[in-house]
DNA sequence: CTTGAAATTATGCAAGCGTATAATTGCGGG
DNA sequence: CCCGCAATTATACGCTTGCATAATTTCAAG
C-alpha cells in the first residue's frame, strides 16, 4: 500500500500546456508570482511537478507564455465590448474606454497579476517584448477608433491622442484596481469615459454604455 | 586564519534601519523582489544577516517600511518642483505634472520597485493600508492645486478631476518608466502636461517648464 | 582599568525552490 | 494481442531562503 503510482491519461499537448498556464495565472492572481512555484502549478493543474519540463524548456518559460496569455486576454476582453456597440464612432469609442475600466478587465487579481509579471519585465529582454508588443498592440487598436471620431487631427496628433488616452485608460485602471473601495460604483469608469472625450474633445459621457448587468435568467 | 571575526562599529539605531532599507530599495529595483533576500540587504548594507532581525520584527517588516519610504520619496521629489516653480495656479500644476513624468521620479529602476511591491499589496493588509494613504496623499496635494485654478468647479468635479488627473499622470508614469525608448524627448512629460491640461480646460502646455539641466558647473 | 549590557557576528537548521534523471504507465500501430 | 515509444510519475540532488540561537565584540559608564 506503499506504492500506489498515481493513474494519469494522456492529454494532447495543447491541452496540457493550456492547463499549465491557466494554473499558473490562477496562482499568482491569488498570491503573487512566489506563489507560483513548480510544485504548486502543477498540482493546481492536476499533474506532477515533472511534466512542466516536458513542456515548457524552463519555468521562466512557461512564465512567457503566461504573461504572452495575459496581455491578450486583457486586450479581448476590453475590444469585445465592440460587439454590443451602437455604431458611432463616439459609441464604439466609449464602449471599449469604459469596458477597460470594468470587470472583466479591472479587477482585483489582474493587477495582481499584472505586478506579479512587471518585476519580471525588467530583467528579462524577451519579456519586455511580449510587453511592448502587448501595450503597442492595444494603443494601435485604440488609435484606429480615435482616427474615425470626426474632427481628427494629423498623425503627429493622432498618436499623441492614442497616448495620452492609453495613459488615463492604464492609470485609472490601476488605480481601480487597487483599491475597489476608494471609488463609487462604476465611477472609474464614467471617469475614464469622460476624461478620454476631454482630450480628444468630445463629448464622450452621453454614450456611455450601461453597465452589463447579469443575463443569466431568473 | 580560519577564525578571524569580522570587525564592527557600532552605528546608532536610525541610521542602521535607514541604511538597511536603503538597501532592500536598491536591490528590489536593481534584481525585482525576489532579489533582495535577507543575506542580501545585509551585504549591500555591510552588515550581516542576523542584524536584520535586530532591527526589524521580519523581513515583511523590513518590507513595510521600504515601501513606505519609496512612496514618500516619489511625492516629494514631484511636489518639491514647487520650490522652483513660476507662482502663477497653472505653472505651479504644470511644474508638479512635469516633474512627475521625468526623472528621478519617472525611471526604468522606479517601476520595477514599485512593481516589486505592488504584489504584497493584495495579500497584506498592512501594505495595502500604505498604498492606499500614499496614493490618497498624492492625489490630495494635486487637488489642492486644481482648487486654484479659476473656474475651478465644485468638491465634486473637484474630486473626479483630481481623479482623473492622477490617473492619466499614474498611466503615462507607467508607460514611461517601462518603454523608455518607445517615446521621444520629453515627450511623456509634455503629453501628461497637455491632458491634464485638456482634462480641466485650461491650457497648462504654455506654462511647461523646461527640462532641469545638470547645474553643476563645468 | 574593569565591567556589563547592547550591538553585531557566526553558525546551524528546517523548509522550499528549480531541475535532472530514472522508473513506470498509457495507448496506438503492427 | 502485444510491443514500443511517448507521456507521465517518482525520486533525489544541490542550492537558497528566512529564521533562531549562541558566541563574540564594542563602547560607555563607573
Amino acid at each position: 500500500m506503499s506504492g500506489e503510482r498515481r493513474k494519469f491519461t494522456r492529454e494532447g499537448e495543447e491541452r496540457r500546456r493550456d492547463a499549465l498556464i491557466a494554473a499558473a495565472l490562477d496562482l499568482i492572481a491569488e498570491g503573487g508570482a512566489q506563489a507560483a512555484t513548480v510544485r504548486a502549478i502543477a498540482d493546481r493543474a492536476g499533474v506532477t511537478p515533472g511534466l512542466i519540463r516536458h513542456y515548457f524548456k524552463s519555468k521562466e518559460d512557461l512564465t512567457r507564455a503566461a504573461y504572452l496569455r495575459l496581455m491578450e486576454r486583457l486586450t479581448h476582453d476590453s475590444f469585445v465590448a465592440l460587439e454590443s456597440a451602437s455604431d458611432t464612432p463616439e459609441g464604439r469609442l466609449a464602449a471599449v474606454v469604459a469596458a477597460s475600466l470594468r470587470p472583466p478587465v479591472m479587477t482585483f487579481g489582474a493587477l495582481g497579476l499584472w505586478a506579479g509579471f512587471m518585476h519580471l519585465v525588467q530583467s528579462d529582454p524577451a519579456m519586455s517584448d511580449v510587453h511592448e508588443s502587448g501595450y503597442l498592440n492595444y494603443r494601435d487598436l485604440l488609435q484606429a477608433l480615435i482616427a474615425t471620431l470626426p474632427g481628427a487631427g494629423g498623425p503627429d496628433d493622432l498618436r499623441q491622442a492614442a497616448i495620452a488616452c492609453t495613459g488615463v485608460i492604464d492609470g485609472l485602471w490601476l488605480e481601480g484596481c487597487a483599491l475597489p473601495h476608494a471609488f463609487g460604483q462604476d465611477e472609474i469608469a464614467r471617469i475614464g469615459v469622460a476624461s478620454v472625450g476631454a482630450i480628444l474633445g468630445v463629448d464622450l459621457l452621453a454614450h456611455l454604455p450601461p453597465v452589463a448587468t447579469k443575463e443569466t435568467d431568473e
